[in-house]
DNA sequence: TAAGGTACTCACCTTTTGGTAAGTTATGGG
DNA sequence: CCCATAACTTACCAAAAGGTGAGTACCTTA
């Protein structure tokens, strides 16, 4: 009936210093899901993505690309103009999970009234 | 092919007031996913709780499992025994939020070795 | 009488996270 | 000549998150 944890976590258990935590970390943090999400659309710039992202300072934008970056959920593309022009999108690992965080935001924003309302 | 966002985020904006954001943040909080996904293997007790979610203090199990029970994911059954047996469950809304938990958690159990060796 | 078990709470302190405002780069346009 | 532009970086400070160790309650068992 309900989905259920690979084999791994089977007991609930989650090891302190597994890099699952890490990974988990990352891509559910703040800013990291808002990021993900918005690339989820497409590709887009620095300057958009600091829009889409409302209330971000640009201190965690870049903090929260690069950490994508490296895990490499984020692919950066830098054109050598000036002014300079960045794209930011999705590689082939960002899409699968952004396929999985997409229906979690939506879910969270169809219950979100209700929850906070202590409705229910 | 891919998943998309609401309409009310079809354009990539999370307003920064928004009740879901405040409803993201709970549920994708280090502590609240490990709490959620530990119970969606059943019903549990604190010191079980404790055990689980590895490296979690009192302090941090006590306020997390509060948060997910004012947000009616969690329901706490105190039985009035000395010494105290308290026994903590997913509500429906909280196995809701854990079917979509739990592939996501899986996925970064699955990726996390290549994620952090920055591979692929 | 004293210790043990369970589920907490509290006060205090450290660590981490995040915001702000300034500076940087190089070029094209007025 | 100088300002605007885009995508950053840096230093400094404030706020929030989180750890530690003690304390509490009350009954049961030794």
């Amino acid at each position: 009936m309900h989905a259920h944890l690979p084999d791994g976590l089977a007991d609930g258990v989650f090891p302190a210093g597994c890099p699952s935590r890490t990974v988990l970390d990352h891509i559910t943090s703040k800013w990291g899901v808002l990021i993900l999400l918005s690339l989820s659309e497409g590709e887009q710039r620095w300057s958009e993505l600091r829009r889409r992202a409302e209330g971000i300072s640009e201190k965690m934008l870049a903090q929260t690309l690069k950490t994508l970056e490296r895990d490499g959920l984020v692919l950066r593309k830098a054109q050598p103009v000036i002014p300079p022009r960045v794209d930011y999108s999705l590689t082939e690992r960002g899409h699968e999970l952004s396929d999985l965080l997409v229906p979690l935001v939506t879910w969270a924003y169809n219950n979100a009234d209700d929850i906070i309302n202590g409705q229910r």
